[in-house]
RNA sequence: GCCGAAGUGGCGGAAUUGGCAGACGCACUUGACUCAAAAUCAAGCGUUUUCCCAAACGUGCCGGUUCGAGUCCGGCCUUCGGCACCA
C-alpha cells in the first residue's frame, strides 16, 4: 500500500463501487430492527454549502454507526424543488423553471456524492415531479373532503416583492420569510387548511416528543397559544345588535367602561352609517387597514381610536358603555371585539388616557391599598374584588370561575377556549408550484378534479415575462377547461400550493416512493414510521415541523397511517459561521464546500465538521482546523500502513494474558475508547468527543508502536477495531485501509465493535490527596486497597504530613478510586 | 415586557452522577531529522510569584449550601434566539 494518504483517488473510487454495487439500497426486512434517518432535504439552489454538510454529516454518522450496529437502516435524500427562486429565474434569464430546477439537482446530487453519504438513491424523491405533486393534490383533495380546505375572502400577507400571499408562519417580524421585504394586507379570497381544528391535539401531543429539543416544543407552544377565558355578548340596543367579546379575565367585567372594535368587525358599517362623521371615521378605518403587519401588530405604535356613537350594554350591570374602534383589536383574533378595562389592562389604560374614558377599579391589591388616584397604571395581578355587586370581596381566581357560571346561568355566553394559531394559508400567485386541483363551473360551483383526472399538470412554455401576474393565469389554454360534473365550460384555479405543503409528506413517500397506486403503502409507511431521528435546522421550529405535525394527524384520522407524530427525535443543528456571523455572499466569509473537498477529501471534510463543535451548536469554521483533522488522518493512514507485514499474518486471536505491561495499556485504552465512542454517537450525538476519544488512540498506539516485538494480536485488534471506529466518519479511507490489509467486504457492513468490561479496569489507580479540600498530593495505589489501608497511606505521604503536622483530624473523606480528603482543624 | 439557551486558556471546545478545571484539536515556543525548507517525530504551553521542590489565584458578577461547586440554591450582569397590542 501506499506511504501516503492522498483522498481524491480514494474517494473516487469508493463512490463508484458503492453506486455500482447499491451498497445502500434499503428494503423492508422484519429480520431486523428498523431506523429511520432523515436529514431535511433541500431546496434545490444549485450548490451545496457548508450548512448542508454539516446537517448530511451528522445524518450519515447516525446511518452507518446504526447500520454497523444490525440496524435496517433507512437514509434517503431528495429535494424540496418547488419555489420561487426557480421563478425568478425564468423571469430574468428566461430559462425554464423545470430546466432550471433539474440542472441544480444534477448538481448538487454530484456534491453529495462526493460527500461519501450512504443514501439509498433509489428512493430519491423529487416534488416538482408530476408522479410527486399527484399525490399532493391528492392530499389537498383529501383535506377538502374531510372539510379540512376552505376558500375564503380574508385580510391576508401579502409579499409585493414575491407577488403572493403568505401563510402568518411565513411573516417573520413583519417581513418576508424568503426575501424579507414588508409584507402588507390585501383583502382576497384563498384557500385555507384547518390547521385550527388540530390546535389542542397539536399542543397536547408535544408531550409526546420526549425526543424534541425543549425549545422547539416552546416556541411551537407560543406560536399555537392557547388561553383560557369567556365568551359573552354586549347588547346594543338601538340596533337590536350583540357584540360578542372574548375575555381571559372574566373577573373585571364590572370594569368595563367602553367596549371597542377591530375596524374589520362586519358591525361598524351599520353602527356608523348616517352619522355625521361617518366620512371621517371611514378614512380612519381606510387608514388603519392598509398599514402593514409590522406596523399593525407593533405594541409599541400608538393605540388610535375614534367613537363610533353608538352605545352597548354590559350584561352585569346594565351600564351604557360607548362603542370605539380601533387599530389595537385584531379581527381574526377572538371575536373582533374586546371590552375595555383600564384598570386591570395595560393597553386598555393607555387607550383610556389618550381619549379620557373613566376607568374603574374592580380589583383590589390582597392588601386592599390601591386607589384610582395614586394608579398610574393598570394593576393586573391576582386580587380581590371590589365595586363589583355580588362578585364584590371575592378572590380574583374564584371571581373567573364564579362569573362564567354566572354568564353560562343567564345564557349570555360561555367559557372558551382560543388559540393565537390561524388558519394555514395555503394558495400561491405563482406558477412553479403544485396547481390547485379545483375547477371553477359556474352552474355546479366549485368542483375537485377527479382523483383519477389527477395530477393537473403544470402547462409548458408559459409566459413568465409580466412578472407580476402569476404565469398560470395567463394560461389560457390551462384556465379554460370543462366542468367535471356537467361538461360544460369552467375555469381552473390558477393558484398553485405553498410549498410547505409539499414537504408536509415527503418523509412518507420516501417509505415507497415509486407506488403509482398510492401516495403510499399502508405496510412500508407504518413499517418505517415515523422517523426515528430527524435532523435540520433550528429555523423550521414552526414552519414545516408544525405543518408536518398537523399533516400527520389528519392523514392519521383519515386511517391512512396509525402513528400520531412523525418525528420521534428531532435535532436541532447549529448554524456554520466564520469570523462571527453566518456565512453569506454579502459577507464575503463562504467557504465552498466543493473547494475543501478536492483540497481535503470529504473525509477531512466531514471529520473537521463534526469535530469542531457539538452538532446542536454553532460552529466557527477555522482552515486551520480542517488541516488538523487532515493531519490525523494522514497520521491513521501512516500508523497503519506501518504495521501491513503484522496484518499480513491475520492474527486474529491471542492470548490477552501474556501482553506486557504497556500493550495490556494499549488494549485497554482501545476498549475504553470504543465504550466512549458507542457511547457518544448513540446516546448523546457528541461526535466531537467521540472522535476526540479516537485521536487519544491513536496517540496511545503511537507511544508503543517503535517497540520491537508487538504482539501480533493485539496490533490486528486495534487496528480492525480503529477502522470500525472512524468508519462513520471517514467512510472512504477505512473502507480503503479495510480492503487494503483485512478482508474483501466492506468495513460499513462489518459489525461494530464491543468492548470488554474486564480490559477498560486499571489494575492501579490514582488517588487525589486532598487536605482541606485543596489538592496537596496524589497516590498510586492497587485498584483493590481496602478504605482503611487508603487512609492510612494517604495519611503517611510526608507532603500530605506537612498540611496536617499540629492540627487536629476533625474527619477523613474517602471517595472509592477517585480521592481522599483530610479535615483538619 | 414574557419565554428559552449560553457565558470555561490566545482560539474551537472537554469535564456524562457534586470529587485533580482545561481532555482532544488549533495557534504558539523549543528540540530532533535536513545543506536548507516543508513534511514528520518529540517536548512545553491558564495567570502571577518562584524559576529546584513549590505556593497563591482562576470556569460572567455577588452571596449561600457542602469536607469539596464549572456542576446545586438565591440574587444580578452580558450575549444570542424565540414570542410580543392575542384581550
Amino acid at each position: 500500500m501506499e506511504e501516503r494518504y492522498v483522498p481524491q483517488g480514494i474517494e473516487k473510487k469508493w463512490q463508484k463501487k458503492w453506486a455500482d454495487d447499491y451498497a445502500y439500497k434499503t428494503e423492508l426486512d422484519r429480520s431486523k430492527p428498523e431506523y429511520y434517518v432523515l436529514e431535511m432535504f433541500p431546496y434545490p439552489s444549485g450548490n451545496l454549502h457548508m450548512g448542508h454538510v454539516r446537517n448530511y454529516s451528522i445524518g450519515d454518522v447516525i446511518a452507518r454507526y446504526k447500520a454497523m450496529q444490525g440496524y435496517n437502516v433507512l437514509h434517503p435524500m431528495g429535494f424540496d424543488a418547488f419555489g420561487m427562486p426557480a421563478e425568478n429565474a425564468a423571469i430574468k434569464h428566461g430559462v425554464q423553471p423545470a430546466d432550471w430546477t433539474y440542472s441544480n439537482i444534477e448538481n448538487m446530487k454530484r456534491q453529495q456524492r462526493e460527500m461519501g453519504l450512504s443514501y439509498d438513491w433509489d428512493r430519491e424523491v423529487e416534488t416538482c415531479r408530476p408522479e410527486y405533486y399527484r399525490w399532493t393534490q391528492w392530499f389537498f383533495e383529501l383535506f377538502y373532503e374531510k372539510g379540512l380546505a376552505y376558500k375564503k375572502k380574508a385580510s391576508v400577507n401579502w409579499c409585493n416583492e414575491c407577488n403572493t400571499v403568505l401563510a402568518n408562519e411565513q411573516v417573520i417580524d413583519g417581513h418576508c420569510w424568503r426575501c424579507d421585504s414588508e409584507v402588507i394586507k390585501k383583502d382576497l379570497a384563498q384557500w385555507f387548511f384547518k390547521i385550527t381544528d388540530y390546535a389542542d391535539v397539536l399542543l397536547e401531543d408535544l408531550k409526546e416528543l420526549k425526543g424534541w429539543p425543549e425549545r422547539v416544543k416552546t416556541m411551537q407552544e407560543n406560536w399555537i397559544g392557547r388561553s383560557e377565558g369567556a365568551e359573552f355578548s354586549f347588547d346594543v340596543p338601538d340596533f337590536s345588535e350583540k357584540i360578542p367579546v372574548y375575555t381571559t379575565c372574566p373577573h373585571t367585567v364590572f370594569g368595563v367602561t367602553y367596549v371597542v372594535l377591530a375596524v374589520e368587525h362586519p358591525l361598524v358599517e351599520k353602527l356608523i352609517k348616517g352619522r355625521e362623521n361617518e366620512a371621517e371615521i371611514r378614512s380612519f378605518m381606510e387608514r388603519v387597514r392598509k398599514l402593514t403587519e409590522l406596523e399593525r401588530t407593533s405594541s409599541e405604535s400608538a393605540k388610535e381610536g375614534m367613537f363610533t356613537g353608538a352605545y352597548a350594554v354590559n350584561p352585569f350591570n346594565g351600564e351604557r358603555v360607548p362603542i370605539w374602534i380601533t387599530n389595537y383589536v385584531l379581527y381574526e383574533y377572538g371575536t373582533g371585539a374586546v371590552m375595555g378595562v383600564p384598570t386591570h389592562d395595560e393597553r386598555d389604560w393607555m387607550f383610556a388616557d389618550t381619549y379620557n374614558l373613566p376607568k374603574k377599579l374592580v380589583v383590589n391589591n390582597p392588601e386592599g391599598t390601591l386607589t384610582l388616584e395614586s394608579m398610574d397604571h393598570a394593576y393586573v395581578d391576582a386580587g380581590v374584588l371590589v365595586n363589583s355587586g355580588e362578585f364584590t370581596g371575592m378572590d380574583s381566581e374564584k371571581a373567573k370561575s364564579a362569573i362564567i357560571e354566572w354568564i353560562e346561568a343567564q345564557q349570555v355566553g360561555q367559557k372558551r377556549v382560543n388559540y393565537r394559531l390561524r388558519d394555514w394559508l395555503i394558495s400561491r400567485q405563482r406558477y412553479w408550484g403544485a396547481p390547485i386541483p379545483v375547477i371553477y363551473c359556474p352552474k355546479c360551483g366549485e368542483v375537485l378534479v377527479p382523483k383519477e383526472d389527477l395530477p393537473v399538470k403544470l402547462p409548458e412554455n408559459v409566459n413568465f415575462a409580466a412578472g407580476s401576474v402569476s404565469p398560470l393565469a395567463q394560461a389560457e389554454d390551462f384556465v379554460n377547461c370543462t366542468c367535471p360534473k356537467c361538461g360544460g365550460k369552467a375555469r381552473r384555479e390558477t393558484d398553485t400550493m405553498d410549498t410547505f405543503m409539499c414537504s408536509s409528506w415527503y418523509y412518507m413517500r420516501y417509505t415507497d416512493p415509486k407506488n403509482d397506486k398510492a401516495p403510499f403503502g399502508d405496510e412500508q409507511v407504518n413499517y418505517w414510521m415515523p422517523v426515528d431521528q430527524y435532523i435540520g435546522g433550528i429555523e423550521h421550529a414552526i414552519l414545516h415541523l408544525l405543518y408536518s405535525r398537523f399533516f400527520t394527524k389528519v392523514l392519521k384520522d383519515a386511517g391512512l397511517v396509525n402513528f400520531n407524530e412523525p418525528f420521534k427525535n428531532l435535532l436541532t443543528q447549529g448554524m456554520v459561521i466564520k469570523d462571527g456571523s453566518k456565512m453569506s455572499k454579502s459577507k464575503g466569509n463562504v467557504v465552498s464546500p466543493e473547494e475543501i473537498i478536492s483540497k481535503y477529501g470529504a473525509d477531512t471534510a466531514r471529520l473537521f465538521i463534526l469535530f469542531a463543535a457539538p452538532p446542536e451548536r454553532d460552529l466557527e469554521w477555522n482552515d486551520q482546523g480542517v488541516e488538523g483533522a487532515y493531519r490525523f488522518l494522514k497520521r491513521v493512514w501512516r500508523i497503519i500502513s506501518e504495521f501491513e507485514d503484522v496484518m499480513k499474518q491475520n492474527v486474529s486471536d491471542y492470548d490477552t494474558a501474556a501482553l506486557a505491561k504497556d500493550e495490556k495499556e494499549l488494549r485497554r485504552v482501545l476498549h475504553v475508547t470504543i465504550k466512549k465512542v458507542t457511547e457518544d454517537i448513540g446516546d448523546r450525538f457528541n461526535f466531537n468527543t467521540a472522535i476526540s476519544s479516537i485521536m487519544e488512540l491513536v496517540n496511545a498506539f503511537y507511544n508503543i508502536k517503535d517497540k520491537k516485538d508487538l504482539n501480533a494480536g493485539l496490533i490486528y485488534e486495534v487496528i480492525v477495531d480503529l477502522l470500525k471506529l472512524l468508519a462513520p466518519f471517514a467512510p472512504h479511507m477505512t473502507e480503503e485501509l479495510w480492503s487494503l490489509i483485512i478482508a474483501d467486504g466492506s468495513v460499513h457492513k462489518a459489525k461494530w465493535p464491543v468492548y470488554d468490561e474486564k480490559a477498560t479496569i486499571l489494575d492501579e489507580i490514582e488517588i487525589v490527596l486532598q487536605v482541606n479540600g485543596k489538592v496537596r498530593d496524589k497516590l498510586v495505589v492497587a485498584a483493590d486497597l481496602s478504605r482503611e489501608d487508603l487512609e492510612k497511606a494517604a495519611l503517611a505521604k510526608p507532603h500530605v504530613q506537612d498540611y496536617i503536622a499540629g492540627k487536629t483530624i476533625v474527619k477523613v473523606i474517602c471517595v472509592p478510586k477517585k480521592l481522599v480528603n483530610i479535615v483538619v482543624k
